[in-house]
DNA sequence: ACTTGGCACTCGGGAGACCGGAGTGCCAGG
DNA sequence: CCTGGCACTCCGGTCTCCCGAGTGCCAAGT
């Protein structure tokens, strides 16, 4: 149905439209690839590829450009994730290896992305649910105020003020900090959740009314609060050209949280997802399209990091810089 | 030189601007405005007005636009801060009171103020050299590994790694920990960085090579990093209409750390300030205007908050958003 | 059964011509 | 100093025209 020729047809058309970004005629084509065969004939390739509906022309008589499907058949069968010179490896790791915090690590991630596709990049904190409990802290801060801070093994931290029901004592908050750090550190936090309902047993009764108030300010962090920040970098990358109705609609969609999480959303974990256009159900950025990947310390990836651009994207070199830096940023997030 | 009528001239010219986007005429301003004189005085002040640069042509023939030089005067002459109703105080009230978190805060002021006013917002995180420390915690994380987390009174927590030359026992940690809470509490951390200094005096001499490499993280901490965290929201009300040499310009400035630093910078902290087209000092925000001021817990500001938007802004309106925002985010700053 | 050159056809979009309308500046009279 | 009148300017929308790139189809060639 396809013979290799039309196939190799659809690759040039959109390898030259990514390029160009103007839509691409026989005559171009054969041209500047050195298809053997006359213009007439890649004429009638065209015709069946078009009617298949891997491409379209804007209007009668101007060449043609890739649809969704046609840019999906490209990345599935037709090109290869440009893997990137050893060279651009070490940049990267340099690049990231400078980073001394959490957030620094994030920042520079995305920083990282957007420079090496050109396009904007989203990157997403370790998930909370995905990491352990690596100590948790409390601080008198006023007479019936508790600041608690929960700490986990990806270096995310969290704090929140803890008010109780009557005066802490010093001795009680050393007591109670024990009692949670040795049953919680190095749980995951589904689990240390799961654990908290049976800690108050540990805890001498006068003082349970103050321990209540903790666990439950902890159980609202650790599962309730499941908020996941979410970074944006190089918006400046967005060509208006680019997408029809404006950047407006965009940059609207990219202030959401929600709609980040489901962009890079569902897919496996492990490997480099691409969404294409309007595979992405995502109202406003039904002309876009999503490279992304998981990251994370071990084997099972703790969160999503990518990039979005216009439909027309260098898939091969995205895919390659998604891949590329999720490898990096879990080795260094591994390491701290 | 400029009587009254003059004035009220420029004044609403001004606001017809600001809110048509098109140039104003002679005859469309008696028409809108009860100025009982006729088109033709009101194009002798015109031409007045031109002449002293408040105002210009974009062509002939064609209606006046205010220059920033206008605007700057419709600011500082003409117009008053648009005072909130309570109504709307209360409502920015309650939105920011859910905050359980600075980042929280943080992220509901910045919607806040770009929902408040449709234009970009810009907040930045407490000021680090600003504030005192509330709680220094060490964590031990492995063999040589320690984890400082750095809390301030504004909420912020910073977290660094500390790699020791040896093993540091449980009781070195304690003892370590209670020495640099009792001395640096309560301080500014400009203060605890001088104090540090001494601190090695009241550590056993066995453990000082150990406390020494925690020292000087701290300090590192409390001064060189002196990166403020700024965080913009809201870049989807940029109209491209607004900026002739495109958003791409704009957007690109709004990512970069230090251009924010340069935007919100100087000016008395407690007033709203407002800085106006070429004012700002900032390759590619040449045409946008500035309205910030500081807010904080105390009398002292603690960081900036604004907004950017074009020349073309509802001052009065920005303003008003501005200085009631900066008033409540300090007000919940104070009480967490 | 493909491939190829030839040919007529279709549009998009840029260049020019045209015109209306909004707005101005100036002047002379109140 | 204000006002009505008047001639002038020029922007911006619309219309037309035309070129050129690109197509689809067909008939002939391999």
């Amino acid at each position: 149905m396809l013979d290799d020729r039309k196939l190799a047809v659809l690759r040039a058309i959109v390898e030259d439209f990514v390029s160009t970004n103007e839509p691409v005629g026989s005559k171009a084509l054969v041209d500047r690839h050195n298809l053997d065969v006359s213009p007439a004939t890649i004429r009638n390739d065209m015709a069946v590829l078009e009617e298949q509906g891997f491409i379209v022309q804007p209007h009668t008589s101007a060449g043609r450009i890739p649809t969704d499907k046609g840019y999906r058949l490209f990345v599935d069968r037709l090109s290869a994730v440009r893997p990137f010179s050893t060279a651009e490896r070490r940049a990267i790791e340099t690049f990231l290896a400078g980073a001394y915090d959490l957030d620094d690590v994030v920042t520079r991630t995305v920083r990282l992305l957007a420079q090496l596709t050109r396009q904007v990049a989203v990157v997403q904190y370790p998930s909370l649910h995905r990491s352990s409990v690596r100590h948790i802290e409390l601080v008198p801060v006023a007479d019936r105020r508790l600041l608690l801070v929960l700490i986990t093994d990806t270096g995310r931290v969290e704090q929140r003020t803890v008010e109780t029901a009557g005066t802490v004592t010093e001795d009680a908050i050393t007591h109670l900090r024990a009692v949670l750090n040795a049953c919680l550190d190095g749980r995951r936090l589904a689990e240390a959740a799961a654990l908290i309902g049976d800690l108050s047993e540990r805890i001498p009764p006068q003082e349970r009314g103050n321990a209540t108030a903790v666990f439950s300010v902890i159980l609202e962090t650790l599962v309730e609060r499941h908020e996941e920040k979410i970074v944006v970098g190089g918006a400046a990358n967005l060509a208006p050209a680019d997408f029809s109705r404006g950047l407006h609609e965009v940059l609207e969609a990219l202030e959401e949280q929600v709609v980040l999480m489901r962009l890079l959303g569902s897919g496996d974990d492990a490997l480099v997802t691409v969404r294409i256009g309007a595979e992405n159900q995502v109202e406003g950025l039904r002309g876009t399209s999503v490279v992304a990947a998981g990251y994370g310390s071990g084997e099972e990836a703790l969160a999503k990091l990518g990039v979005l651009g216009p439909t027309r994207m260098d898939y091969p070199t995205a895919m390659g810089a998604v891949r590329a830096v999720a490898r990096y940023v879990g080795q260094i997030l591994a390491e701290s």
